[in-house]
DNA sequence: CATGAATGAGGATTCATTCAT
DNA sequence: TATGAATGAATCCTCATTCAT
């Protein structure tokens, strides 16, 4: 109530175990889901004692939220949209999309496998995922095809449902992984570029002096 | 256990009520998530008693064996893969992912939501639901990809990729709707005619005489 | 929700279950107190299960209310006050008292112990008690001391104040009976007679010469 | 444990910290009783940090029974029925009473508060209590009253039954003022007169064969 | 001495499941 | 078959107490 404890090294060592406890809420909900978790499993697995856990978080809840932050960031930390409209359209897909994957590697899995769990059945999780996450998203994607769209840059007819099932492609391959699918765990190396290229097809005005428009038109 | 109750009528009433039952769950499960839901919840919202429900399932997880299985049916209800390999592509494509869309009611997204949510972190529902659900339809799909790759009627390089891009996006569409996108729940309409768009454009060999294909290797 | 069970053996039950619980609450709260008595000193004490209680109230809080109101009840059970204004001051006042303290068998004692240790520390029930109990027998009390002192027949200065003495008197004799006090726990059957004349000579106006000593003896 | 420790400021310095850690608990345990208050709402109410009050209690419980111990010496502190058994008895007992109700400021009243609310359900404590207090009062109390019975100051019976009737009415009066009435609290001032009147009435002798009946009828 | 993070035993409460009616 | 009261295992969370700093 008084201190704000201004003390870096004690925020360095919260900090440090609030992360502890999120990494070992990742593992655990992930592989028992957050409702058949326990508090003690979490615990656990990262080492303290179960009252411990309530030093850094409110409650169970809190812990999801925690993730659904991390998720959040994880997101944010490749905003990559916003740096370079100017490039080649190929060239930012392709590098969007193998970014956003790559991004992606079992912890961030884990985590989107938790969240995602959730969101569907935890209305008050889906609002603020959807407010926090893909509203943001969305927005801003829209901006970029409208104005792609005006520069003839692209055909795709509507700047509104094209990012919609552009991300749709992209959560939804990331799904069928998490449901186990091995073809895409083994192969997961050459999905950015086929996601890209299958994205692409849609959005790329036929190239070059060929006559093909009407295959879209 | 022991009857093997050979009466129809009385077959007919026990289905009927099984049905009550998983229409309860449906909802209920789909409200609060299967961990969260009571038994309770399920009765009263099937309008029985608790108790009831055990003279129909072994426990609650049958009854998310019990909605597993309605969205197996569901699925495969409308097995159209099968029935029209020699269409035109465009066509196929086009009818299937109408088709696909269409079976998603409010009813059977409910029962999506459910599984999906209890797939994700249930190892055991997720195998089952890959064993029973995606691979056939993967082994299925790839079967045709190849075939008319093959005969040159797509280009798609891959043909064990394409059917999971193509599975993903309907699956993530599917899935950006449910957590709440309005865009999609308003033109939910139009997604169809969009989604098989995109898919066509990622399969179709362009029509005219340039050489596209290296923008898939 | 719908049912309001009017079936009255049902009732009956639930009644008998209730009470069979508060007495198991009384006598485990007046041995341990209300907070350190645990869910499951009670259920044992009522030979039932732990998870039965709830079935039968809403919390452990509600139990205290319970008792609350059977102290309630025990006290107005007897609300003799209202009955015979117009007897003999002297004979009301030994009747209301002897009456009082005869209703306090062990039970309600218990009770009186449980409900006042609560009541002391815990605003809200204090405020339940002293409303639905204290105000009311202080407000008709008002009444009388009122009608008798402007007939004549006390001489109290004090209508408002002498009400707050007597009953002062009455559950601090009571109080000192709990705490242990082994002379008063062996009198208590002297208590009655012995407090109606203290608060009677604090009342009656003396009446000349006559030789008063015997009625303390 | 060790060290007696003989430093007269260390001394000073002890007891003014289990003083301020003493406060806070008679504030804290006051307002959310004994059970429910946690030692980090005194510590914090305290201003110091939980662990430091271990350095000068043993547990929780000893917190409590220095509170007793405060009761108690606050009890002593005003040992005056020794001091002047000669007065006029109604001076006395005037005397008596004011003073006794005089002590009970906020602080105390909030120290019977807590105390009372724990002896009524902690046989320990009761025993404790009524050894140290109610015993030794009650024993100077009965001799004093013997004493003036013999000398026939007093027509009251029994030298027994008398002070506790005098105890409880003390008692009584200051517990319905803990009970929240209003009117007690408002006109607190004008209790220990009523009391002292009310009590002597029931002592004293009639006061002669005066005719003075008619003074007040 | 003072601090407050860590501990883990303990307790209120929930809920799947059983079974007598 | 339907019912719903009873059961008690399981779990979240609190908090007195310890102890390294």
């Amino acid at each position: 109530m008084a201190k704000p404890n201004p003390d870096p090294i004690q925020q360095q060592l919260i900090a440090a175990r609030r992360n502890q406890i999120l990494d070992a809420a990742t593992q655990v909900f992930a592989d028992k889901g957050f409702a058949r978790a326990t508090i003690r499993d979490v615990a656990t697995t990262a080492g303290i004692a179960d009252g411990t856990i309530y030093n850094y978080f409110e409650n169970k809840t809190a812990l999801l939220l925690g993730l659904l932050n991390r998720l959040n960031e994880s997101d944010l930390r490749q905003g990559h949209f916003a740096q370079s409209a100017e490039l080649d359209i190929a060239d930012f897909v392709q590098g969007y999309v193998q970014h956003r994957l790559e991004q992606f590697g079992p912890d961030e899995l884990q985590l989107l496998q938790v969240v995602l769990s959730e969101v569907l059945i935890n209305r008050e999780l889906r609002d603020l995922y959807y407010q926090q996450v893909l509203a943001p998203t969305f927005a801003l994607a829209e901006q970029y095809f409208e104005q792609w769209s005006m520069e003839g840059k692209i055909v795709s007819a509507n700047p509104r449902m094209a990012p919609r099932m552009f991300a749709g492609m992209v959560l939804g391959v990331l799904i069928l992984r998490l449901m186990g699918d091995r073809y895409l765990e083994i192969h997961w190396g050459d999905v950015p570029q086929a996601l890209a290229a299958q994205a692409l097809s849609g959005l790329m005005p036929p190239e070059g002096d060929y006559d093909a428009t009407d295959d879209q038109a």
